[in-house]
DNA sequence: CTTTTAGTGAGACGATCGTCTCATGTCAAG
DNA sequence: CTTGACATGAGACGATCGTCTCACTAAAAG
């Protein structure tokens, strides 16, 4: 008698007749400026709410975040079309960098020291951040992988601002193309993907990623300068 | 009247009552060496049937998976502690490059070459199976998250032979500081989790992707090539 | 062939997810 | 102050997750 199947199963034959849609998701009848305020600040809640909740590791569950913001469940679905679309907010916005205040009082106009200085400061922030980041991350890559029409910026750029304002002093000495490819280069190495390379795949630990990473932001930075000079933007003939 | 609650919060005091713990996961009753081929063929089956549906990009759900093997829910979970532990085996299995083919007949023993070679295998793996490898590495991201002790082997290294590979024919020509440097530094841009950078935060396409890591991983080994010529390992001093 | 026992199937269970509806509260314009 | 539009709260609903128990099947041992 196979009659009596779990609930999950029954109606097997239409098998996904909900069929997740992940980016239709209307913002209830949230219209562009209507009580701003009140809309800015449940929304912030919420953002400082599940940062609070992730410093732990431990991915919280959307109860628990709007509980913390002392906002019912239906609420936080109002803003965010799922869990992970806070998570992929929350965690950073204390944690970024200040790119004025980092180079403020630093006259230094060497590229290749302002970049390491550069990829020091993100350093700091992913590996003091992991766990957030962790799930901001793992939120990101599945939101990406199903829905892909992606009218929403799936993620925000932290490194790219960073880069040129490290290298901004040194602008003049790179040809268009080389600059392009070095900053491209270089945001592989900036960001806290790197962190999860360094820990899970090479095993190694905070110091020596970050003399890893030293060297290397170094070595293309050095490499793309000196490719300018010769006055060729790609070597292989 | 807030006396009905919604099932899931009911007993809100103790609140986590049953706190998973990610890894003391018994597997069943599974002893070493029992029905051993019994058991191999199940979870063969499952990774086979778990790699096939995750082709589309969606994150099949444990119960398909286990129906696609023609295997309980149940069985499913005795070989595996959660959906994610099966796609972090899934994906790659069939898509990895074999490093004997990707060097047999090529006599060139340039490293630049060589590594640009590698790369460019590594490339059509990470971008031809973009969505599972997004999935296994969402997967990987949250169970290390979570519980942390992992005695279990959180990732498999593909690159780090890889790498090595390539480079055998022109490793004494690195120190060996030089060399793990390099090393490390060439697994951050190798990864799969490069194509997340350029498709997420640069918005590269693949050709734009493959010529900025081309040209990197090439200025990488020129550069580690130099210092060691120079017999320097560090050049800041 | 029988007995033992490890692997399996079926499904109940509570928790969380994301959707939806209805009622209530609250801001802001008249 | 009233009123209407909008934001919120409360909760039902079906789906999936991971755990657990019980019964059944089939491999291995005698």
């Amino acid at each position: 008698m196979s009659d009596r199947k779990r609930p999950a199963a029954k109606a097997k034959a239409p098998r996904k007749p909900l069929e997740r849609k992940p980016s239709d998701h209307k913002p209830a009848e949230h219209k562009p400026a209507e009580r701003a305020n009140q809309r800015y600040r449940t929304r912030k809640d919420l953002i400082a709410a599940a940062e609070q909740l992730m410093k732990n590791g431990h991915k919280p569950s959307l109860e628990d975040i709007a509980a913390a913001a002392r906002v019912s469940r239906a609420t936080a679905y109002r803003y965010f079309p799922n869990v992970e679309a806070l998570l992929i907010e929350a965690p950073l916005d204390s944690a970024a960098p200040d790119i004025e205040a980092l180079f403020a009082k630093d006259a230094s106009i060497d590229p290749e020291a302002r970049i390491d200085k550069a990829e020091a400061a993100m350093h700091r922030m992913a590996f003091d951040n992991e766990a957030g980041i962790r799930l901001m991350l793992a939120a990101t890559l599945t939101r990406a992988a199903e829905g892909r029409d992606a009218t929403v910026p799936l993620r925000q750029n932290r490194r790219g601002p960073l880069i040129d304002a490290a290298l901004a002093p040194a602008r003049a000495r790179f040809r268009k193309a080389a600059y392009a490819r070095l900053r491209a280069a270089l945001a592989l190495i900036f960001g806290s993907e790197s962190m999860i390379v360094f820990r899970d795949v090479l095993r190694l630990d905070e110091k020596e990623a970050r003399q890893v990473k030293s060297w290397a932001v170094k070595a293309l930075v050095r490499a793309a300068l000196e490719e300018s000079r010769k006055g060729e933007d790609s070597r292989h003939g």
